[in-house]
DNA sequence: GTAATTTTCGACCGCATGGCCTACATTTAG
DNA sequence: CTAAATGTAGGCCATGCGGTCGAAAATTAC
């Protein structure tokens, strides 16, 4: 069996032995809820329509997996986490405050462009926070890096006198509300926008709402 | 009964005798939709929670609507409409383009703030589209209208003389994909983002992307 | 090779759902 | 006032769900 659980939550030492088939499996399952997600909604994406995306029986999904909730857990997890690999590694090869917004802006639209299919998923799953403490939940681990992510780039920039004077978090909230609603339109219909050309009105946009006074770059 | 359908589908002449009951718990019911989905979420927004919000029994929501699917498609229908109208008046009231621009900007925050119930419940829709198909379909009924209303806002600035030149398409897709994402962070936690603030930065972020080149207004 | 362990399968269970039906209440028409 | 209609209630049912179980298969260890 995989993975035990103490009687005080926390997992054994398990997921040492064997790590291989589990993590690859777990990788595999991941992947076909992603997939199924996308194509046919999260409300749809049932146990038996995922193991049948994936070839497999139900019961294995429950087998590597502690439920269902924790298998659309890791889906987000890996939604967030591949995503913002991406965007991190563009923009840590840019220096200068303008070049790293522009980097972060023009990674995000790329990424997006190549993973379609984990973004549909995204947006399904946006809706699925019942509560309001789970969508609070979820905006503190998913939201939030990102608009901290883009103040650390919008204040260093300041420091270094790229950027005029405003505030780093509005600033920030608005860069990251633009970039997900295109991406919104983009989701329920890939005709409605064109990706390039609104990326590229952002990055000039945004570049001009961030410049310092008179700076004509 | 309520509304028959004819064999070829379309309604029958009903909906003319008593169609104020009809119309009141129509209504009434897609309130308590509203209510529910807003605070449960839409997958736990059964039938018979809806009804318990409402005080009636079940089977009267079956009695005025056509299952679930219709109910929700007027929910969404009420979503829309409501804030629309809002909009469309606030930004006939000014004349010229920037001012236009601005009215349609500020007017989509306004509503947002004081109708938080209607966007958390939107948020909760926008993930229930299963198939690409019914996607698009939202995208064309939902989203095109809006972006079309700025497209002609934006034409019509360009007309006159009160706009510089740019992809009138592109950048009503930019606008409204900003409003609705700074909107999205704040469904998730309403504490995340100053609306206010981000409204204020939009506005005048976009009055300066729109402008005509050295025009110091 | 064989015993032990891990992994997979398909059947099964309890449960909640959307929709339906019948009987009852209320309103409307004449 | 009465009969027809419109509206409401609560019970009922088939369906599909997440999850469990014991047996079978595959893998690993010795």
């Amino acid at each position: 069996m995989r993975s035990k659980i103490t009687p005080d939550g926390r997992r054994t030492s398990g997921r040492k032995k064997s790590t291989f088939i589990e993590e690859t499996r777990r990788r595999q399952i991941v992947g076909g809820a992603i997939t199924t997600i996308a194509s046919a909604g999260l409300a749809q994406a049932s146990l038996a329509r995922i193991a049948d995306e994936v070839g497999i029986s139900k019961s294995v999904i429950s087998y590597h997996f502690d439920g269902r909730d924790e298998l659309i857990e890791e889906v987000i997890v890996s939604l967030l986490a591949e995503s913002n690999r991406f965007i991190r590694s563009r923009v840590e090869q840019e220096t200068g405050g303008p070049d790293r917004l522009r980097a972060y802006i023009e990674a995000s639209f790329a990424f997006m462009a190549d993973h379609r299919e984990n973004f549909v998923a995204m947006v399904d799953i946006w809706g699925s926070f019942g509560t309001p403490e789970a969508k609070r939940a979820f905006n503190a681990t998913a939201y939030d890096p990102c608009r901290r992510h883009i103040e650390a780039i919008l204040r260093r920039g300041q420091q270094d006198g790229d950027f005029r004077d405003f505030t780093p978090r509005t600033l920030a909230s608005t860069i990251q509300g633009a970039i997900d609603g295109v991406m919104l339109q983009w989701v329920f219909d890939e005709a409605a926008v064109d990706l390039a050309e609104c990326a590229a009105e952002l990055t000039v946009m945004f570049d001009l709402a961030t410049r310092v006074a008179g700076d004509g770059r």
